[in-house]
DNA sequence: CGTTAACCGATGATCGATCATCGCTCAAGG
DNA sequence: CCTTGAGCGATGATCGATCATCGGTTAACG
């Protein structure tokens, strides 16, 4: 499964696009969500290089966008390292969140009342994935859900500043490294789609709230 | 006052430290907040790595991190851009802040009563610059003022997210560029230090209208 | 045996060169 | 004259090699 090489061979058919830079801060993305690396662990911009089949460089580029997740830890002529998954930094995620999230309810509050259906499509496929188990899908579905309000929002601040926080990669990883359990269902989002739907000036807050709720799920936070 | 190499001769004298990288984000920063750059003019890799004595390694990474910071755009085998900054942009901006600054002034409304001192402090230094004529110093310690709040609220999340916005660098180029006026005078910043020493409750609120307030000040805005 | 400093391998930082892509130019074809 | 596509210069993307720094190892010294 690893050490898929990147290079390309001949004219390479097709498209071909997308820099090795991204291709590579992709697989590093997927290989962090899949615990190939585990917190506090080092990684070697030489060694993922070579294993991939490519330079140090797009290697180091893709490194520097990881750090700019805040999921690694650059040291001036140290290295990279995993940064540490604790109760604490992920219960740090969630006012700013809820902040950002009333934040765009409010701005977007007469956008999202034209939107509902699309937001209840969101709660559709949650409920659904959740009653075949599918918790991959319930994760997808309601990240989705939330970033419908913030893209609704239309501020080009707003939007790179909440996708920033990488609500969905941090939500995977605390299920896998923390063994958290997943109470996102989608009756807690029914109330807030009726919020929109009637332009309910509490619905920003009401939105904060219900994000805020989550951060007492985590089993591992004492 | 260009041109200026950063060739390190011999053993570099003393802690040397800071790479390459570091100093040419600080010296782009420095071009763009002066002008050297206007928007939507190019920025050439190799034109500035050999002007400023580096390869096109280290220029590059820093128009990396220029690019986190939305002051230029990227596009993979275009180029670099320098941003427009456009009263709508500038706008935009002052909603994402007022939530943050809201939320960490209320995770910190306990702290801040005991740094209202520092609060002060930056007050006070703010009304002498304005007294000086001294446009530099004002908008230094009003930002400083400002990341104090942030700062005390000690959420590791919030606070790059807060700095990501580069209020300084913004403020500096509005008034440059749009031509914008300073009303930022210390007295707006006293009823807040009031409400922050007796723990009001609604401080945050106050805060964010009080940001708010800022964005109705630029006289580009139509 | 504990302390200190030269040594050295590993690895990040930077370099100079090369590869690939984008846009533009310009001439052939209609 | 307009369209089209090969040719080409400029420049971003990537590479392989080199430089510099960090940390651990080793050996002289007391």
């Amino acid at each position: 499964m690893t050490g898929e090489s990147l290079h390309r061979p001949g004219p390479m058919t097709g498209p071909t696009r997308a820099p090795l830079s991204d291709q590579v801060r992709r697989i590093l993305l997927d290989h962090l969500s899949r615990g190939r690396w585990l917190p506090g662990e080092r990684i070697v911009e030489r060694r993922v290089a070579m294993e991939l089949g490519v330079s140090q460089t797009p290697v180091r580029e893709a490194l520097r966008d990881l750090q700019a997740l805040q999921l690694v830890e650059l040291s001036p002529n140290k290295g990279t390292w995993v940064r540490e998954l604790t109760p604490q930094r992920l219960g740090q995620v969630y006012p700013v969140r809820g902040a950002l999230e009333r934040l765009a309810a409010e701005l977007a509050h007469k956008q999202l009342a034209d939107r509902v259906d699309v937001l209840e499509e969101h709660t559709a496929r949650m409920h659904a994935a959740a009653r075949a188990g599918d918790v991959d899908g319930q994760v997808r579905h309601g990240v989705a859900f939330h970033r419908e309000i913030v893209e609704a929002a239309g501020n080009s601040v707003l939007l790179p500043n909440w996708e920033s926080l990488t609500i969905e990669l941090w939500t995977r990883l605390s299920l896998t490294r923390l063994r958290t359990e997943l109470h996102d269902n989608a009756s807690d989002h029914e109330p807030l789609v009726e919020a929109f739907r009637r332009q309910d000036p509490e619905a920003g807050r009401l939105l904060q709230l219900h994000i805020l709720g989550y951060a007492h799920e985590p089993i591992g936070a004492s």
